[in-house]
DNA sequence: TTACGATACGGAACATCGTTCCGCTTAGTC
DNA sequence: GACTAAGCGGAACGATGTTCCGTATCGTAA
């Protein structure tokens, strides 16, 4: 149920052969460049490795936005599905958030600029920031709430806010050994423990 | 003692009347369209304000960094030189920090897009980064260092993660009010005390 | 005051990138 | 095999960063 209903990967019964062949040969592509270039890589950079034109993938893919949804639609969901898991299999609500947050922080550390256009406020980004925030803010919300009746956390913060911070944080070239996004993200979330024995 | 050597709001002897006079109408033009449009405004537009020619901007400030180092300077310093004075009038090293950061935060939140600059990789925005780590990160590792030895947080980071912390945190549009990075940021620090009573 | 050399200026020019548009190609069908 | 509509490619346009050089201006010395 993505924001913008067109484009992504399901088949779409109707479409032509050729059609189908481009947009899967377009998210292999960009999925190839993104790793290298990051995920702010020339158009036509993208359109060159799938082997078509520029007029192709704004066919297929109108905004940047599609194009990055497409490609990591998958991990997105299994970032989302692995939420209620986690919090049946760890020890506590709180230890289950922090591993979702870690699971979360992998994700979008090991994709160049993928945290950075989350928050840009460039055109084509905002239906990735939507459809980022769409599918797992309800997810972190459950988290929240669970380790906030166990009495782990206070509540005093919202999972939009919450994600967006876990976002943030990851921000940055990936290679600098001084920056450690899974540290800080562990603050936060340790910022947010209710004191042990009030 | 800037990275760069060059520009900055030094008179600089020598200069010819005339590029002291564009020199300045440029920061001051600067400063007015960072307001408007963002540290990213298109170079012929601040030219344009500063009724100058693009060549014009580029000699006096190479690179997109000299130029927002040369219009924030005055308030990074500030912000800077704030850290010794907290030190000594506030309640505690550790409520110094917290005001310090405050500070910090609100000078970025007010300016759009400076945070987003500060961590990219665009060609010409590295000297900023730079430029503000060098200045505030021993100013933060001294306010650091002060909590730790009164006992009140746990040094388990370097003062060069947490202004990258902070920094990154204040991403984004400022005018949602559903995040907001003083709380986050207060989260963080939050996470970085020392139970009291061990 | 004027003439001269060095300094600085302006903006045209080039490259890159996002995006649109339209004539041509090709898949699917009868 | 021919027809139609879906789809394709890439030229073309506008915005932007950056460079370069002919020209204007400043400071100075006669």
């Amino acid at each position: 149920m993505p924001t913008t209903g067109q484009s992504g990967e399901v088949p779409a019964r109707g479409k032509r052969a050729d059609a189908l062949r481009n947009q899967q040969a377009l998210l292999a592509a960009a999925a190839e460049v993104f790793v290298t270039s990051g995920v702010d890589a020339p158009i036509r950079q993208i359109a060159a490795r799938a082997g078509v034109g520029t007029g192709t993938i704004y066919r297929h893919f109108p905004t940047r936005a599609d194009l990055v949804v497409g490609v990591y639609r998958h991990q997105v969901e299994a970032c989302a599905e692995a939420g209620p898991e986690l919090l049946t299999a760890a020890d506590s609500p709180f230890a289950a958030l922090r591993r979702w947050a870690d699971l979360f922080v992998d994700f979008l550390v090991t994709k160049h600029g993928l945290a950075g256009a989350l928050q840009s406020d460039s055109s084509g980004f905002e239906a990735l920031h939507a459809y980022f925030l769409d599918r797992l803010v309800p997810v972190c919300g459950r988290l929240l709430d669970a380790a906030a009746e166990a009495g782990e956390i206070d509540r005093g913060i919202e999972p939009y806010e919450l994600m967006r911070g876990i976002g943030n944080l990851c921000i940055g070239r990936d290679d600098d050994p001084r920056y450690d996004p899974r540290r800080l993200v562990e603050l936060l979330l340790r910022g947010l423990q209710r004191p042990p024995s009030p």
